[in-house]
DNA sequence: CACGCGTGGAG
DNA sequence: TCTCCAAGCGT
């Protein structure tokens, strides 16, 4: 059978299955995706949700966001995890408006080169946003391609270009049929083929997937060893700046001492937070969000 | 290219 | 409870 009946399968089933999430309707703009696909690097879509409304509320164009401090970005990221997103959203709303004339730009070389923008943002903005023919490989439609079409239990730890090979040529000839084959690919990832307990009685690719003809085999050992974060660095970042967020002003030192007791760890952590970016010194002993105004 | 980077929910 | 993992990116 030809590579683009996984496509015609997939995407017959997502206009019966596909959730109707916000930054799917029709007339939302570039921008509105590229926020939507940012909050999802590493986020779920519950937890994106509210989030993406609320920023697009109050910075509906680059310009606005480009116009406000990069505190206030951290603040409206809120919980969403890796914070060094939000900073980079706002330097990437300073590049469109610096040097896209506040327009998120149609080119795939131009999107590579915003700050925080890969290989899977740039070709999903390309996609989603302008309905462009690209590979659009995130996990789970590498997971959802070495299942059905390699027979494999799961992909490797990180996109490769044969990744990138491998999707593009599942894909309909006709960009706009190529872009809504992709989102049906990445909800299929999301909703069936999933990384624990995948439904294939529910998969419309069960009859030709190569992986369910193999029985299902299970991945020979752990794929990738999983990430720690009980005691790591990433912790006391996170304890840090959970209270810099939601302190008004610049906060003592000794405040910041009570979230971790290792004073040698507790000093790496903020000293990264510094090197990122995301934290700056105010005074002798006492920290502030980046560029924070909203002093007292 | 392997690693560091937050957070919370599901199984 | 604890383990896994969720639309990745930058170095």
């Amino acid at each position: 059978m030809s590579e683009t009946q996984f496509a015609e399968m997939a995407t017959r089933w997502y206009d019966q299955n596909a959730r109707d999430l916000p930054w799917r309707e029709p007339d939302v703009g570039a921008w509105a995706i590229l926020v939507s696909e940012i909050m999802l690097q590493q986020t779920p879509v519950v937890r994106v949700l509210p989030a993406w409304r609320a920023w697009l509320a109050r910075w509906p164009v680059p310009a606005a966001l480009a116009a406000d401090t990069p505190a206030e970005a951290i603040r409206m990221w809120g919980r969403l995890g890796y914070p060094r997103r939000a900073l980079r959203l706002r330097e990437c709303a300073v590049a469109l408006t610096q040097r896209h004339d506040g327009v998120v730009p149609t080119d795939l070389d131009a999107l590579l080169a915003l700050p925080g923008v890969g290989s899977y943002t740039a070709r999903a903005v390309a996609a989603f946003a302008y309905g462009q023919r690209h590979p659009v490989v995130d996990t789970n439609v590498r997971r959802l391609v070495a299942r059905a079409v390699t027979g494999l239990p799961d992909a490797g730890p990180a996109t490769r270009p044969a990744d990138l090979v491998a999707t593009e040529e599942l894909l309909p000839v006709e960009p706009a049929r190529a872009a809504r084959a992709s989102a049906a690919f990445m909800e299929l990832g999301a909703l069936v083929c999933t990384a624990r307990g995948p439904r294939c009685g529910e998969c419309p690719l069960a009859e030709v997937c190569a992986w369910r003809a193999a029985g299902r085999p299970a991945a020979p050992g752990p794929t990738r060893r999983p990430q720690q974060y009980a005691g790591t660095d990433r912790q006391v970042r996170g304890l840090l700046l959970a209270v810099l967020r939601e302190t008004v002003g610049p906060v003592p030192g000794e405040r910041l001492d009570l979230v971790w007791t290792d004073d040698v760890q507790r000093a790496r952590a903020l000293a990264g937070l510094v090197q990122d970016g995301l934290v700056e010194r105010a005074g002798a002993d006492a920290y502030t969000l980046a560029g924070d105004r909203r002093l007292i």
